[in-house]
Parts: structure tokens; C-alpha cells; sequence
DNA sequence: GAAAAGGAATGAATCGTTTCAAATCGGGCA
DNA sequence: TGCCCGATTTGAAACGATTCATTCCTTTTC
């Protein structure tokens, strides 16, 4: 194995353990094998075994109905002795479908986009079509990279959560034929289809909450702004400061990292502690970063949530485990998946159909991170009701 | 949005949330824009733009080299011009690569198939190669539909974790000229490439260290026998208590799940807290088993490690952040996917080639799940002295 | 008993590339 | 001048399916 360009990850937190990996030969053959690999069995040899034309092996495979069942019984009988495994490269050149879809998202190592890949891949699955991953870890050139390697691969369809704040990309996917459909992110404004959940509500709800546990002085630890959930749930955050303004001193602090990463939710850490006035509590783009906030606060031995209340964003699956558990905002991820999946498979499949914008609706979850612990009340500022 | 047939995750921690969800449909068209979806630009235009032959087009794309600088330059303003996209069927129908690779594992969701993905994808990319994602849910039914899919697909590879613990289906994929390397499972047996962590050590490690804590009565939530790994670190676990018992009384108690997720560790916590003689310790076949038995630990009071010590395996990122840290058997999961790509990589382009079982070891990270109070105390900053 | 109808099966054209033997073109050399 | 040669370019034959206008049989109908 070629140690020397091992890449690295980008997610630092495996350790590379380069010490301990052996390596053993075996003894059996060497390509060879795969030379030997007879040529692929056709539709030819199955029509020639089954004494028919290649039309009629065709029809058996797509209009089974209009074979005798006779000749019927027989091609199916050659197709199994001979071992027959259509070529989809030669279908799809034909026919002009070739039953793959394309996912392109932020960063597969997210639990948050890894259920909604389960999700689409449940209602994908069932119509046998295969998706293509792509996590461009936000890098717009990678993005840009897949897009192409998809569209030369004539995908189906394409779910895709962009990199980039506006949709110029996904537009012209659509403008040069493909049909796409934009995953956690509305694009009704571009007369796109989506499956998306309100940010703006969401991050609404995690300030709100902040404000109505007596915090002034709130934090966010965001995104790069380049991406447009960043950027609403900025937004969001903003509203419910200007609301709060109405009764009692607030504000918001933006704290800026590079990725929506545990490791840079943790580099915050030092910024947050850093600011004037001094936060009580913050709000994160997603849950990585929170977690990540998380960490770096435990070594800073700032505590949680007496010092600093702290809430996430998506509540994945590992928030609830977490010490201490971490509010949340809510968002259907697998709903998310299925849901856009099925929006794509009507516009593949030339199902009547308008461009529709499928919206969610975020809910909060309430966790230890962000409540006053009953024992031991640190301040005096119990302004929750009871 | 069909809400009568969807699907619900089998992992049941997104509570669905219907109620929330609207819809919003566009004025803009409907399937006509994608009927007026222009037919593709062929290489056939780009000849005649060009004016030249299909030949030296092709030429152009595959050996630049052979053909003069002045006609490559004027066919490569033909491409721009057209917005040519190479049609990747054609090229594969004739050429006979696809470019193309499928990876199949248990678990999309498990945070350690997801690090191994990042490898793979990482070394696949630069080489333009893209992933075919199949999610198998340890189902063999769904790996063998998965398996017959790519294979139509003509995959130029095959990266698996197989479901079944003999690995008739990879050398059978192998057999039919389909190149093949195992993901997290020791091949030389069979004679397959594989990129694999020696799960009897690793399990080794886990109950040696139980047993060095002072437990006699450990048990293992394990996953079904049907799948290697759980064997194999049963195995493990086996041997250590062979050995402990040459000094004291050792007794590992087994306790066998469905599945390798979350909730089925919750649901095994009734069992391990009703066997007799009840264990002081548990270790687990993975990590989201043990973020599912110290889930259920608290629900039922339980004190973790004081009434029960528990140890993890992968060492996901997640386990490091639960409460109470998770003690875990650490694989280089990132690794894995590098080594188990680079080596289909040459497998698949033909280099010289001897297949290979790649073997890294295990490490076993101890963390608060397994440590004696009195050690991490000292550590942990306050902000009540008390 | 002949014609019409309709069900089955055929096979050539086609999809968009790659491949490769053959044609073409300019010189260089005897 | 004529021939040969290497460097370019050409064009037609694959690749493995699908499509569809035809042909071939049976039946049915009158």
C-alpha cells in the first residue's frame, strides 16, 4: 500500500494508526483471473440457446405479455442456464433511462445527512434505482466536479444540498435537462423542487428559548456564509433578538468557523469565551459544531449549562447520549430523504407534475445543555415560570 | 407527497413529524420543460463543427497526443462551444469500464461505515471514480438484490462488508469477474483482498481489560452469529476469560441482539440485568449497541462504571462525548476505506497484482464507562467546590 | 374456401462511443 | 522524379441492448 500518499482525513479525529497494519500475500493467482473472466454472457447467445430472435429475448425482458408463454418459459429457461445479467450501459443507451440517481450533499461523515440518504434510499431502492454519493465536504469545486462526472454518467435525477448560498448550480443542472431536486434547502424561489425544513423557525425557536431561560447576552457559532442554511438560521437568531429587544437588554454574537465540523466547533471555543460582553449561552449551526462546543468547553472547564447554556441544530440520533444530553432543534430527517426522493421519482418518471416546495416544520428539543439544573442554581435569574 | 405508503426508519429515533410538514406548488411548468430538455450533444456534432472525423474526436478525449495541436485545438473549442458531455454508457459499452464502483455495507448510519466511506471515496475520486452506495441493513436478501444490481451495472468493483459470516457471495462475485475486496473482514482464507482489523484481539483487549479492572462476570451484547465480526470478537472474549480463569473465577455471560444498532442495545439491557450471576461489566459487539445498553443503564438506575463497567467497539467519534465517556476498542476506520480502495484500485486497473489481506490492529481506548471513579475525579474542574 | 383479422416472432436500424485498418499528406532521400 | 515513411486523419465496424415496421401463422368470418 502506497503509505506515502495515504490522505488524510479531514475529520482529524482518527488518530492514524499506521504502526500496527500488516500485510500478507496469498498464494493464488494474479490477474489472471481476471482475464480468464469469459466475456459477459448477451441477449444473443440467450436467443441463440433459446432458439428465438434477439427482439423476441428483449420483449421477454420488457413486455413480457406480448411473448407466448411458451417461448416465454423457454427464453427464461436460457436466461437462467446461461447465467444472463442485462447490461444496463447497453440499455440505457438505447432506452434512455439508466435507473440512477445522483446524491451530492455536505459531508456524508454527518449523521444528519446520513439518515436522510437512508430515507431516500428506502424509496429508491424499491424502484431499483442506485445512487451515486457524492459529499463534497463544501468545497463548491467538488461540487462542481461531481455535477459533471453525474451528467456524464446521464443520472437520472439529482438530490443535492449546494454548497453555495445562491442556486446557480442547481439551475443550470435543471437547465440542461436533469432533473433535480434540492434536499434541506427551499427553492421555491427558483421554481425548483425541495424538501426543506423552515431555518429561519428553527433557529427562532432555539433564541427564544435562550431568551425565555433569562439569557441576555447569546451567541452563534455559524457556518461559513456561503452556505444558506448558515445563513437563515442567522436570520432566525436575529428575529427573535429584535423581539426579545422589546422587554429586557439582548444580544447576538456571530462566531464564524470554516466548516460545520466537530473540530471547528471546538476552535470556537476559545473566540466564545473570548467575547465582550461575555455569553451566557449559544446557539450552533448544527449539531457538530454544538458537540464540538461541547468539548472545548469541558477542557475549558466551563460548565454546562450553569456557566454556558448550549444548543444544537438537526438532533441527530447522538445528541440525547451526549454528557450533558444537548438541546436541540428537530428537523424529519428521514422524512426529509423520503420526501425529496419521492418528488424526484415523479419528475423522472414524467408523472404529472409541478415543481413543488415540500416544507417541514423544526421543533425544539429541550435536553440538559440549555436547563437549569434543579440542585444547584448558580445565579439568580430563575426566570422560568415555577 | 404520498403519505400513505411512507416508509418508516427502521431505526426509530426521528420521531416522525408529519403534522408539520406544507407544501407549496410553483406556477412555473410542469414535465414540458423537460420534454423541450433539448437532445444531448453528441460527439458527432463536435465533428461536424469541428470539421473533422468522430475518430479524431475521440482522439481528442482519449489520446490527445495523436493528433495535431492545431486540430486539437480546434476540436476542443468544438467541445466548449457545444457543451459536449461525454456520454459515459457509450464509452463503457464500448470500452468496457465504467468508472464505477459499488460499495456495500451493513450500515449507512453507523458512524463507522461512514469513516471507512470517506476513505474509500477520498482515494476514488481523484481517480474519477464514483460510488455506487448500498446500504444492505444486514439483510442478505437486499445484499444479493444489491449485488445483481451492480453487477447490471458492471461495476468495475466491488468494496463489501458481506452480511453472511462464510463469504460465498464475495467469491462468487468474484467468480463471475467482478473485482472484489472485503471491507472490515479477513479475506486470505478465501483468497480474496481484503482491508480488515483483527477483531480477536481487539476483543481480546476489551474483556483483558474488564478482567484486569477485578470483574469475574462480564457479558457480551453481541450481534447476530450470522454476521463475522460478531464472531470473531466473541472469540476473543472467549479467550481472555480462558485465560483470567487460570487466576480467578471468570464467567462471560452472551447476550444476542438482532441487529448492530442503538435500540436493539437498549432493548439487551433487561436481559444483561437479569442474568444470572449478574455481571459487574459488558462489553459490546459495537458502539451503537453500547450507546443503546448505557442509554438503558440510566433509564433503570443503573450507575455506570460504579454497578456496571461498559466497553464499546470502533471507537466511533460520537463515543468519546457520551455520558459517561465510552471505553472503546479503536479501528482505523478511515484507513480501512483507504486501504480496501487503493487496493480494488489495482486490482481494477489491471496493475501487477498479488491478492492481499491487509490487517490492522486494534487499540483499545479507555475512557470513564470502564474507569473506577476515584481516577477521573481529580481531573474534572468544578465550578461549585463541593 | 377465400379473405380479413390479429397474435407472435423477426431482424434491421439505432443509441453514442471506441477502435483500428486503411487512406491521405508532406517531405526527405536516392 | 519517384518512392518510402512517419505523422495525421478517416470511416466503418463493433459494443449490447431496444424499437418497430414487417412477415408469418392461425383463426375467424362470411
Amino acid at each position: 500500500m502506497a503509505k506515502g500518499r495515504l490522505p488524510t482525513s479531514p475529520h482529524d479525529e482518527t488518530p492514524v494508526n499506521r504502526a500496527g497494519s500488516a500485510e500478507r500475500r496469498h498464494s493464488s493467482a494474479t490477474g489472471a483471473d481476471r482475464t480468464s473472466a469469459k466475456r459477459r454472457v448477451t441477449i444473443r447467445e440467450v436467443a441463440n440457446l433459446a432458439q428465438v430472435s434477439l427482439g423476441t429475448v428483449s420483449n421477454v425482458l420488457n413486455n413480457p405479455t406480448v411473448v407466448a408463454p411458451t417461448t416465454r418459459k423457454r427464453v427464461l429457461d436460457a436466461i437462467d442456464s446461461t447465467r444472463f445479467v442485462r447490461n444496463t450501459a447497453a440499455h440505457q443507451l438505447r432506452a434512455g433511462k439508466s435507473r440512477t440517481i445522483g446524491v451530492v450533499l455536505l459531508d456524508i461523515a454527518n449523521p444528519f445527512f446520513t439518515e436522510i440518504v437512508r430515507g431516500a434510499e428506502h424509496v429508491l431502492r424499491e424502484q431499483d434505482y442506485v445512487l451515486m454519493l457524492c459529499s463534497t465536504d463544501e468545497s463548491a469545486k467538488r461540487e462542481q466536479r461531481y455535477f459533471r462526472v453525474l451528467e456524464e454518467h446521464r443520472v437520472d435525477g439529482i438530490l443535492v444540498c449546494p454548497v453555495d448560498s445562491d442556486l446557480e448550480s442547481a439551475v443550470a443542472l435543471v437547465a440542461r435537462g436533469i432533473p433535480t431536486v434540492l434536499l434541506d434547502r427551499d427553492g421555491s424561489s427558483h421554481g425548483l423542487c425541495s424538501a426543506a425544513v423552515d431555518d429561519i423557525r428553527g433557529a427562532e425557536l432555539a433564541a427564544d428559548h435562550l431568551f425565555e431561560l433569562g439569557h441576555q447576552a447569546i451567541a452563534l457559532v455559524n457556518g461559513p456564509a456561503t452556505i444558506r442554511q448558515c445563513i437563515d438560521r442567522k436570520e432566525g437568531a436575529r428575529r427573535s433578538v429584535k423581539r426579545a429587544r422589546c422587554y429586557r437588554s439582548a444580544s447576538l454574537q456571530e462566531i464564524v468557523v470554516g466548516a460545520l465540523t466537530i473540530d471547528q466547533g471546538e476552535g470556537a471555543v476559545a473566540a466564545l469565551l473570548a467575547a465582550e460582553p461575555r455569553p451566557s449561552a449559544v446557539m450552533c449551526a448544527n449539531d457538530l459544531l454544538a458537540f464540538g462546543v461541547l468539548r472545548g468547553l469541558a477542557a475549558a472547564g466551563v460548565g454546562v449549562p450553569e456557566e454556558m447554556a448550549v444548543v444544537g441544530y438537526d438532533d441527530v440520533v447522538f445528541a440525547s447520549m451526549l454528557s450533558p444530553s444537548l438541546s436541540s432543534v428537530r428537523q424529519p430527517k428521514y422524512e426529509l430523504g423520503v420526501a425529496a426522493a419521492e418528488l424526484l421519482l415523479e419528475e423522472v418518471t414524467g408523472a404529472p407534475h409541478e415543481h413543488r416546495a415540500i416544507r417541514f416544520e423544526p421543533e425544539l428539543v429541550v435536553r440538559a445543555s440549555s436547563t437549569p439544573r434543579p440542585v444547584s442554581a448558580p445565579r439568580a435569574k430563575r426566570s422560568r415560570p415555577g
